[in-house]
DNA sequence: TGCATTTAGTTTGCATGCAAAGTATATGTG
DNA sequence: CACATATACTTTGCATGCAAACTAAATGCA
């Protein structure tokens, strides 16, 4: 019988596994000047795009697991880079603004894309695009 | 300015981050009818492949953390799926085996792999080809 | 032989990721 | 208006992922 399929070579998942880890590793020193872990870099990347999100609109842009999420924002309010607001009208959202801090630190974060992406010199752009072209295909069946 | 290198949309990291997560939350109830967790089944189907590997072997193979390797050994020989020996030559060496229990559990994580194919109908096998050529062009940069 | 260095694993402290339960508030319906 | 249900978050318990410090044992080299 063959088990060819359950290698681990095969394993598509695990090469998403590798990667994903690999590539947030990646970050890693390059947001420690700045102070932030990845997610919390997630964060204010859908915040630098927006001028307020609530919560909720926050976990749909960015993934982020809700519960990690309550801890992320606590801690990024702690740093004075974000503000949350309560909702007037309904007391259970919560908005989500950047501080005066949080807006200049987009200045810092400005040139990490293309750092990262000098660490991919084999890539090409084509392949870029076509990964994430590929990925946007997964991540339509999630 | 552009800031469109900044935006979300177009962070590959991002993708990978939620096809990542997404993926394994897949597999999860999948794993559940096992008992078993992602990073434990990665264990597993590289022992299912290896009548022996040393912890380090291990490390190397699924690219699992370290510090987080001796936990999920200790659950799995705890569940009698594994068993750990020292090496009588190199003290500091430990063998990993799998247990009759743990070799018999390959039977039912055979039809995995085909389960979660079916859950990504949308993408073809070339699709599925093209990404894993370009997830390893990724990862020989980590 | 003596000692610095390397290797193999473990431990620790912190930050998520995840499911499930819990809280508060808003909505829909009769 | 009263109640079941749905929303928006938070909390809890468990399992990693990660860096750094630590232990024990093997190696390299003067």
């Amino acid at each position: 019988m063959n088990d060819s399929l359950l290698k681990l070579e095969n394993q598509l998942c695990h090469r998403l596994y590798m990667a994903s880890n690999g590539v947030t590793r990646n970050y890693r020193p390059l947001l420690e000047t700045i102070g932030l872990t990845y997610p919390q870099y997630i964060v204010m990347m859908a915040m630098w795009e927006h001028d307020k999100l609530t919560i909720a609109q926050l976990l749909d842009k960015t993934a982020i697991d809700g519960g990690a999420m309550t801890l992320i924002l606590k801690k990024m309010v702690a740093k004075s880079l974000l503000d949350i607001v309560k909702d007037e009208h309904d007391k259970r959202k919560k908005w989500v603004f950047l501080t005066c801090e949080g807006a200049k630190l987009k200045d810092d974060a400005k040139a990490f894309p293309e750092r990262i992406r000098c660490s991919f010199k084999s890539l090409t752009s084509q392949d870029l695009q076509q990964l994430t072209q590929l990925l946007d295909k997964v991540l339509v069946e999630l």
